[in-house]
DNA sequence: TAGATTGTTAATCGATTAACAATC
DNA sequence: TAGATTGTTAATCGATTAACAATC
């Protein structure tokens, strides 16, 4: 039951080992070294062996790993393996292209959509229709709803997030530009674009001056 | 000339400095310590002045830091202080929500945006008319062009960051779930949503597990 | 068996935190 | 001046890399 605390670090690098697994499947690669993985992913071996043996030895000494067996593991690491269902707070621009997104591979699916504007109301996105926050009570008590997605203007951020708390949501996928304050049994993951953009241009301003590769990996 | 090289973990603290400190000139806030800041932003304040100092002093013994002041300076290192010009390739939902987006606070300004789809041809987003990919070389060639924003799919991304490091863009924000291929000259900001969301689903499925607060700042 | 490559321990490196002298 | 708080150095902590014995 109780796991090992495994670093955040580890953590946000599993997405993309699973999506170079992906690639290698797709071309019909059956086996690969630690050593091969990480000229391609541009990182150490002994990373990438540390990184799994956090979860168990999924290789074989002389061989190395089995791609899809590999794969899947990671997946089942990821908590991909069985569906979780989404709704979305928010029906503008951002909220809208979420909606459209296939976050299927991911194994998550949108079952709601929410806004305020009266004039968004019924309208559909991907067949679901956009319903009124104020409906959102009842939904939540009638469905199963695994991730909020925040996807409202920055004042009702912080507002939203506490009634989703309340109706007991433990998981908010948060782009609005803004620290939400919940307890720390709810699971919050920022996506700012802002922010990124801002990294972006300080790169932009000081280039040639950077230690590291401009090309950043993941969210960071 | 040649800056000080300052890790990648520093400058991706700064956006959320900065937005702190909005918040604080917006409540007409005028000094704050670095000891006040690191109980809102939950960090250290050790970590807070190792942050600054990197850039040099802000502040003064016994006072703490004037807001105004400190706001600005972040803003410039970070580049937001004069306008850099934006293009957007790919016009689908996410490429139009971007669009939309009000990215002047962070001084990026969208000029132009562009598509495959003839569909597409002659619609305006937030006045701007969607162009045929074709026309992008024409384009770059003729206006100052800092930073090109992908919205592909997948397999248009490497192609088109290609496209794009050939036309002299040295700027790419890439939300394509590849690793773009491009010379180190260029900058890349990747944002992995998927990615994003599968760390979310790992934390969902390990809750109680994790030695830090579910809540992830930046895009970690 | 010999060669290859893992799993894992030890060494290194970098980032965070603590402490405190400098100074407003 | 006395109190507060920075700037900065030193100590700690964690993450990455290197090395190698185990083993397929």
């Amino acid at each position: 039951m109780s796991e090992r605390v495994i670093s955040p670090a580890v953590i946000k690098r599993l997405p993309r080992y699973y999506r170079y697994l992906g690639e290698l499947i797709e071309n019909e690669v059956v086996r690969i070294s630690s050593k091969e993985l990480s000229i391609k992913m541009k990182v150490t071996a002994s990373q990438i062996r540390q990184d799994l043996n956090n979860f168990g030895g999924f290789g074989q000494q002389g061989y190395g790993y089995n791609v899809q067996y590999l794969y899947d593991e990671i997946g089942k690491i990821l908590g991909l393996d069985n569906q979780q269902n989404m709704i979305i707070i928010g029906a503008g621009n951002l909220g809208q292209a979420l909606a459209n997104y296939d976050f299927s591979r991911v194994g998550f699916k949108v079952i709601g959509i929410f806004d305020a504007n009266p004039r968004l109301e019924g309208l559909a996105v991907r067949g679901i229709e956009i319903q009124m926050v104020d409906e959102l009570e009842e939904f939540v008590k009638s469905h199963s709803v695994d991730v909020a997605t925040l996807t409202v203007p920055k004042k009702n951020a912080r507002p939203i997030a506490s009634k989703l708390e309340e109706l007991g949501i433990r998981a908010i996928w948060n782009f609005a530009p803004t620290d939400l304050k919940v307890s720390d049994d709810v699971c919050v993951k920022n996506v700012h674009l802002d922010e990124s953009l801002m990294t972006l241009s300080y790169n932009l301003r000081h280039r040639g001056n950077e230690k590291y590769s401009y090309n950043s990996y993941m969210n960071d």
